[in-house]
DNA sequence: TAGATTGTTAATCGATTAACAATC
DNA sequence: TAGATTGTTAATCGATTAACAATC
């Protein structure tokens, strides 16, 4: 990719950092209620078991800089963080698949501190549609573009079961969905403009499984 | 460390081939289902969007071998993926905590295909202990420690709020608990003995988010 | 000032990818 | 036989870690 545009694209971070800067955004939460106005990158590796010169590098890719000897201010690196995670904006988003898992999300009021804004839930059962789940609406899920273009819907959140998963992530992208939040167990084919991040537990319960069977300790 | 001991451990595969290796069980699964007798890692590859030299370097650490020209025997394969995953021997497990998304899990029958066999759910709830969920009864908290005795219960579940996920996951490792699949938020600790693999769904939702930011399309 | 912590530059480590001989 | 695919060995790539000067 040659730099022909005007601003080439700032490299986007590591994944790995990334995947690590919400779980220092939640100690910082901590800090904050706690009333403390400076963090160190040591104090975050303490306390979740990681390196100070990898935190102390995630940090840079928010754009934060901190003080030598103090480190961080606190309610500075909340909003550097948030910004660069784009949680400081909210985004409407429509959970797809009203089941068990689809509850707990709807239920999950995080989601504001995570910027998502939850317009409702769809379900192709007559059952659940018209009916509140967590306060949120289940429409029909024949509605669905409509109501993602209506209401300019950004993210769509996918709890059906496997063998519909496709033929959802198809309505969602036909109106103008730009990323799907995939918690089917199947690779959806997608246009490459848009973004699916699949939340896959059989790999986290793979981990532990091995880690379990090679037993590396004696008792 | 040094290889003091009679039979030296194997070197654990790379975790990010163990994150891959379910996604390739449940492909197979479907190849089964259409009784197809062979799959390559060419097909695999193409089917998960994946380079087929990235799929064959995992079946090798499975203990997988295929056959120039063919590939693999699927239902070899899947034993193999099975064995190496320790998903052919069924673990006892309880999940602790039965809010929203506890009783999701309580109610996804394909654990027992993940290898986990759910002996219970525990809660410190007056109103749900007792209740069935799912068809898994519900215990009081307090009980923790003799059921997972009793049953010889190796993995203990943790979808409890924050402020009590420490507190489990300390009974659990007084109780014996080999492994803890922590769904909370926190960094637990926990002796190094005990495995904890902790399932971050705001790592995911990050990705997503800065991925979005980024808005590599331009449309 | 002394010392802890930052931020940068370089070295190391580990995973992915490439190259290619072996084989069915 | 010809050609697709495996499995192995080597090269590349990217993330982590180390080293250290700068600084408050």
């Amino acid at each position: 990719m040659s730099d022909d545009s005007i601003k080439t694209k700032d490299k986007i971070a590591p994944l790995p950092t990334i995947r690590r800067i919400p779980s220092y955004l939640r100690l910082l939460y901590e800090y904050r209620k706690e009333g403390r106005e400076w963090i160190s990158a040591t104090d975050i590796a303490e306390r979740l078991s990681l390196k100070p010169i990898q935190v102390r590098k995630d940090m840079a890719f928010t754009g934060i800089t901190g003080k030598p000897k103090k480190g961080f201010v606190v309610s500075d690196l909340i909003d550097s963080i948030r910004g660069f995670l784009g949680w400081d904006m909210m985004s409407d988003t429509v959970i797809v698949g009203s089941g068990a898992l689809g509850s707990a999300l709807i239920g999950y009021s995080g989601f504001s501190e995570h910027g998502l804004n939850i317009i409702g839930a769809f379900d192709n059962d007559e059952a659940k549609i018209g009916s509140l789940i967590h306060g949120h609406k289940v429409y029909d899920l024949k509605d669905i573009a409509s109501v993602i273009k209506d209401n300019d819907v950004t993210i769509g959140i996918i709890t059906v079961p496997a063998q519909a998963a496709q033929s959802v992530a198809d309505k969602l992208v036909e109106a103008g969905i730009k990323g799907i939040w995939n918690f089917s167990p199947v690779k959806l084919r997608v246009p490459e403009c848009v973004i699916v991040e699949k939340e896959d537990l059989s790999s986290g319960l793979a981990v532990l499984s091995v880690k379990l069977g090679a037993h590396l300790c004696t008792d």
